[in-house]
DNA sequence: TGGATTTGTAACTATTTTAGTTACAAATTG
DNA sequence: CAATTTGTAACTAAAATAGTTACAAATCCA
């Protein structure tokens, strides 16, 4: 898997921090240790999922769209993570054998059912739960 | 993700069906759509986790080590896949940022919890089940 | 209004991962 | 000893990934 969903929830968790005023993508890439370039890319994705709002010019910059406790970390994966984590065949199995015609469908099943139980971990975590197991953390 | 563990999976599925000889890489990469040596690199993984048994020679191949009804899901997954599901950050996050210097542990539980539930459902099948349920497709 | 600032995004690069392939030594059989 | 098959190294092509440069569009404020 990528990083992705590892910097979106870094790039919440930071905007969390400051929930006032907006930050730039400068600032938070600093956070990251990255280009404000991959910030503002995953910042595309957070917006159209409606979890920030972000404003170019000269006092522009990135918000939470909501309250951090609003917001799963199951947000954040759909928002910028659209794969499932098992991967299928990378070219298709033989359709004349039995087993390389039906293997895909049966497997499909088990992967979904397998996604979901672990989508439900991330649903039960929000941004603010990370917000606080990091002040604890530091304390 | 890669697709090492839905192919060593289709691998394992192959052989339960022909479960009385030993197949060689040939038929099993046959059904796969794929080259012997691709089977053979993960029946490496499946051999040293005890799932199956090969030999070399003239009537060689690969055979499971035990019923399938005794291998699950999970065994194959450690097996042949090391990684954890989600990735870490590609470089080390800012260590002088608050956040940056805590998330990475805060991160690692919350995955680590994902991913024992995901695993946990994978333990609750086994190749034979997968056979079973191919067998049922195709009535 | 106009200059300064910041996002949004396209385009490119370097690195790593992935799957597939060729080749061949070692093991096994008959 | 000839035929066969695994085990593995080495290489290739393609794709994914993260990072970078560049710049138009939007916004603010003096």
């Amino acid at each position: 898997m990528n990083s992705r969903f590892t910097i979106a929830v870094h790039i919440l968790t930071v905007l969390a921090h400051k929930h006032d005023e907006p930050l730039k993508s400068d600032v938070v890439a600093n956070s990251i240790n990255t280009n404000p370039v991959v910030v503002r890319r995953l910042w595309s994705a957070l917006a159209k999922a409606g979890l920030i709002v972000s404003r170019t010019g000269a006092t522009g910059g990135g918000k939470l769209a909501r309250e951090a406790s609003m917001i799963t970390l199951l947000d954040v994966y759909n928002a910028v993570e659209a794969r499932c984590v098992f991967a299928m065949h990378a070219n298709p199995p033989n359709k004349r054998c039995l087993i390389g015609k039906n293997i895909q469908l049966v497997l499909e099943d088990i992967f979904a059912e397998a996604q979901r139980e672990m989508e439900k971990v991330l649903a039960r975590k929000t941004i603010a739960d990370v917000a606080a197991a990091i002040m604890k953390n530091c304390r």
